[in-house]
DNA sequence: AATGAATGAGTCTTCATTCAT
DNA sequence: TATGAATGAAGACTCATTCAT
């Protein structure tokens, strides 16, 4: 219950708002400090005050993100998961899905930043790893575990399991908001029936 | 179609390899001219005398991927499953992927950059969608309205089974090689076959 | 001669000695203010308020130096001399840098940035000019010349002598405090009789 | 008889005499690169393709310095000394004081700034020493050392010797040219002459 | 064709100083 | 009185690009 929240002044809001934006537009490397400035309407000499470099304010539009978004969502869902609210699979990762969609919505420009980066910044990719690696990873195979046991899963390796079901959401949700957002997609929701269509049954058939 | 094949001198290959090789390490935007000159052993203006700027030298690195990886895969491919060499689409799926493991594993820099960059290069993006768009796209509408027609694939939306094939397969390879290549894969085959068992049977049974 | 003795606050006081601590170890030009408010544990503010700008910190450090050290002793030790209690000029020799050396050492950072700063700024110059060079340098000669009406020193020029002493003392005061601090040197005493005795008879011999 | 002699271009000149001057007249940290490119009328980034950084600038203006003066200077000298050239140890130390005074007079910025600049930077202190401390003071041990075998220096500790005549000699020029150049000093023949004097017999008299 | 010296706009960052609280 | 957030000019340094050789 100790309120750790920075309580960040509107500046400091201002300041992170803007370099969101223009990292997840024009990435990271490709952006100058005075943009950020320009947007935020602060003066340059303010962001350095408050993140101590660009690097910094990288870290401090990112971090959040991880600690906010996907440490929680794991430890809600595998509660749920673990005090039988979901008694099939599907219901649980359509739970999963529906359930992030507005937090994917409005941290989209986060959710880009992140894919973007994490490629060229090893700090980035070990705190990424330090927060979804151990925590997360564990808990998904706790869960993966659980319906294996109860006869909804494949036989096949766990960690395989994961990175199928992982990758078909994450696929598409870089497909769709990351690299290509102007193709007409289907709605949502169609969408995340077919992921789970698909999982079920595959999409090749027996002639 | 115009076979314009430039003749490279040894200089300019030393020019592409060494800007692969760093736009794929440290992102466009983050590698200098000077440090390609230097990797390339070549003098800076060098690089200006044969690709006008840098932007220039990211399409010249980046092009001839798109032209020889991935129309002629398809053109041939295509004829293949016309000709019917492939019965069941598993086999066309799986020639696909063996067929490309050695291109993708010699070309992944470039193939690091076309996806890393694409987010922030309205052109590039562009020239993509003109190749893989348009040609590709239909092609393999071609090819799944095939296999759909002889009862092998689900009857879902074309472009949805177009999508989630791809996805199934970059998003193993994007993980795999781009995002966290340091993690202990299991071996080519395993992976292969397991794609294609998920999408025959996906990975949810019934209880 | 106004005695303004300005009643220094403990906050001004920790400026004082944060700034001269920095200034004598990294320069005036090399130190930030803020790293003087940092040392001092005050706010960035609180030294402009007290001291107008970064010049008048150095003015501020500097000034009490010139006037509390260099008059003072002059006046002291010409009213000793004047009265006789120097009967040799080598006792007054010694007892001018015996006297001082505490003070020598407790003020030392004082006296690296009066040294080192004096070539930058042409209103310190100025300053410790009207102090030493009108007042000190007109009692020396006074000195000078009761002890060469004495017979006790060679007929140089005043100045000439003025300027061999003190640079036989400055110059072991420098090289040894502020251009070497880290060799060996003999103890205190050896080295006051050496600068005595060369003072006395040189050190070249006739064979 | 290698010729490693850099071949200097005329901007590489320019910036060289820019950067002495005003380092000299403004201090090392109190100069911006930006300054010296005006006033070798050289664009900034010239500056740093030719010198890595700033302090590489500095290096580049004292280094020279020290191994073109200090070093074969002591060369000569000595074996001038060796050759029995210079019987009285007068004669070497005027040989020493008149034959640097062009030098002297040419380089003055440089002796300026070494002299100003070395207690901030340990490298340059080094460098320094590296020259100065081993070579050239080892080369002066072996010459006092020579001159009182020979019974012409009084038996005080070599090292003390050396600082006294170092020092009269370097705290006249330093006082001279670097502290107080604006006083009016007398001839310079009179003034060696004098130094020489005070060597052999000290300023005091016996009454 | 190839060089690499030269450029100056632009980069991230620090600075002394101000001012509302 | 004291603070420290805010400033924007200036700092060192890098960049893509040009051009005389």
């Amino acid at each position: 219950m100790t309120n750790k929240e920075p309580k960040l002044t509107k500046k400091q809001i201002a300041i992170l708002e803007a370099a969101t934006d223009l990292f997840a537009e024009k990435g990271y490397a490709g952006t100058s400090t005075s943009e950020i400035a320009n947007k935020a309407e602060v003066a340059e000499g303010t962001i350095f005050k408050h993140f101590k470099s660009k690097k910094g304010l990288l870290l401090a539009v990112v971090s959040p993100m991880m600690v906010k978004w996907i440490a929680p969502m794991i430890k809600k869902d595998l509660n749920k998961v673990l005090d039988q609210e979901f008694e099939y699979i599907q219901d649980f990762i359509r739970a999963m899905i529906e359930n992030r969609k507005e937090f994917i919505q409005n941290n989209l420009p986060m959710l880009k930043i992140l894919v973007q980066e994490i490629p060229f910044h090893p700090d980035l990719k070990e705190k990424f790893i330090e927060y979804v690696g151990n925590d997360v990873f564990d808990k998904l195979r706790e869960i993966v575990t659980y319906y294996q046991e109860k006869g909804q899963l494949a036989d096949i390796k766990t960690d395989a399991i994961i990175r199928t079901v992982a990758s078909s959401i994450l696929s598409y949700i870089v497909a769709r908001y990351v690299f290509l957002p102007e193709i007409n997609w289907d709605e949502e929701e169609v969408e995340t029936e077919r992921i789970i269509q698909i999982l079920e049954k595959g999409i090749i058939q027996k002639a």
